[in-house]
DNA sequence: CACTCTTATACTCATATATAGCATAAGCGG
DNA sequence: CCGCTTATGCTATATATGAGTATAAGAGTG
């Protein structure tokens, strides 16, 4: 299929053969917190090498999650194909290539024996809740480490470019904080080696509970991804029981997007799409006056799903 | 790294070790074109094994990019890794992964011999450009196709769902044609067997080139990507020569979008956005007024990559 | 039962952004 | 000068967004 000796094909080494590792970023929302799938108590994410016996890979990673939770895996997107060699232990044998996916499901009601594998993913990236204002971590902790690392830049224009870099990711107030840049904060307290996994000497712990190998970075793409998504697809929906409140719903988008919204124009918008119809019934538990029930309109969701639409992400109240 | 023995883990399987490709989508805009370089007389994206002796993917990419361009890679992105089993044809040996990317650049000036390879993309997804208004093969060859492919659904619901996603994607008019839907609307025709690819029966060339292998698949979605990524991200600016009119820098988003835009509004934003400023030059051969000629603003450009900025796509005159 | 606390829900308003159109400027070829 | 083309500045209107006010409806408490 592919012609040798044609100059302007990609040039052919020694070790074409690889090592293909499957990773998943499964993703629940439970009692208001987002939450992982781990494995490894709590220091990795399920993976494990590709089962070829399956026509695509997403549908062997759907059968396998499925098997795992008992619970339809109602989404699934593939995130990245990590295959750097600087993030890989030291090992004699071939490259590994770790084909990552997120996955969208509901927490399986004790899906058997000890599935204590569910972890908020706050617990790993504790910067990323700004739920309840701007964590104290990053003023105090993580801006004035990275504020050190800028200054030992090499030259001045090195220096100026980490200064820009920190504050365009960490901003510095909940109005230029930008919830999508999960991954770029990640990669940058990475190479700042404020990160255990960078493996540098003076690798402060910070904060944040490590992972195995790469996993915390791949948890960092998952976020960024669901974050950017909920804000143009109805994905949220797949994470959510079959009937709401709406405050529930805001909810998890809150514990998503690690921002609190502004209320009215949250329902304003969700409805004003189409996307949800009253049930009839109430919840009266809602240490208030009762609210409506609600359910998707999977008709307008599947519709919407393709051509897109927007989740408000409006801000604070 | 890995235990084995756990039941959370993906499991095992026979063949792990994969063949890796890397296939390149790379992109230039010349004479109010988008093209993508090609090889095998047009018929295929560069691509090759993968070369193991750099650090990333990426940088192995970019040096070979660049030694054969001649041009320096501004951009490059991951775009997908596909490994399905059933896009392949049926070979005995172990699954071939191909890691895709998207890479911006210029066209090579006469880089060297023969590099007759930059070829319009819109070759192979004509149905893509509506420039010139809505394509007439749409409405007289693609939808007619396709709703005798919906009438054919074994059942009401499977007719129904077929109906729904030619509407989606296909729309009907400019008002409802969504441009960043590309991969979608190949994947539908390839599924209703329209293009040769599908190698079923019956496989009406339609129109458009066809590509070896699942080329034409990873070129949709390429330009599926840069078409979401121009609104939200200066990276025109990797296709553009040093200075330009606005014109021409509109006449770049078009030819990506594959849409007219309304003119007064699109300069209005570019420079509300301060990402150009003038050079002083005007150009003289445009037929008209002189047209002040722009170069990019580096420094903006920069800070927005990461934070992002909105290119305008407002509709057509 | 009146009062208070909590959450739900309906509206209003100012501002920003998007879309579309009008008007004028400035070159060229006759 | 006229008609043609493109450039460029400005206005009007619709819609989206962000923030605030007002009222409704339950529970708990004295």
């Amino acid at each position: 299929m592919t012609t040798p000796g044609d100059a302007r094909r990609l040039e052919r080494a020694a070790g074409t053969e690889a090592v293909i590792e499957l990773t998943a970023v499964l993703v629940a929302v439970t009692g208001e917190e987002p939450r992982i799938l781990t494995v490894e108590d709590g220091k990795a994410l399920p993976s494990g090498p590709f089962a070829s016996d399956h026509r695509t890979l997403q549908m062997g990673l759907r059968s396998w999650v499925e098997r795992q939770t008992h619970h339809p895996l109602g989404y699934i997107e593939q995130l990245y194909t990590f295959a750097d060699r600087d993030r890989r232990p030291e090992g004699g044998g071939g490259r590994v290539i770790s084909i990552s996916y997120l996955g969208l499901t509901r927490e399986g009601r004790a899906s058997g024996e000890h599935v204590p594998g569910w972890q908020s993913w706050y617990r790993y990236l504790p910067w990323e809740d700004w739920r309840g204002g701007k964590p104290a971590l990053v003023g105090r902790v993580i801006v004035p480490q990275l504020g050190r690392w800028a200054a030992k830049a090499p030259d001045g224009a090195a220096r100026r470019a980490r200064t820009q870099r920190i504050h365009a990711t960490f901003g510095s107030d909940s109005a230029t904080w930008n919830e999508e840049l999960v991954l770029q904060r990640y990669e940058l307290l990475y190479e700042a080696g404020l990160v255990p996994e960078s493996g540098q000497r003076g690798a402060t712990a910070l904060a944040g509970e490590a992972m195995m190998l790469d996993h915390r970075r791949i948890l960092a793409t998952g976020i960024a991804r669901l974050r950017a998504k909920i804000k143009y697809r109805p994905v949220v929906f797949e994470l959510m029981p079959p009937s709401f409140t709406l405050l529930q719903l805001q909810r998890a988008v809150e514990a998503l997007a690690g921002q609190r919204l502004h209320k009215q124009n949250f329902r304003r918008l969700v409805d004003q799409q189409g996307l949800v119809e009253e049930t009839g019934g109430v919840a009266t538990a809602t240490g208030g006056r009762p609210a409506k029930l609600f359910r998707f309109r999977r008709s307008v969701v599947a519709e919407r799903a393709v051509s897109g639409t927007k989740l408000p992400l409006a801000r604070s109240p």
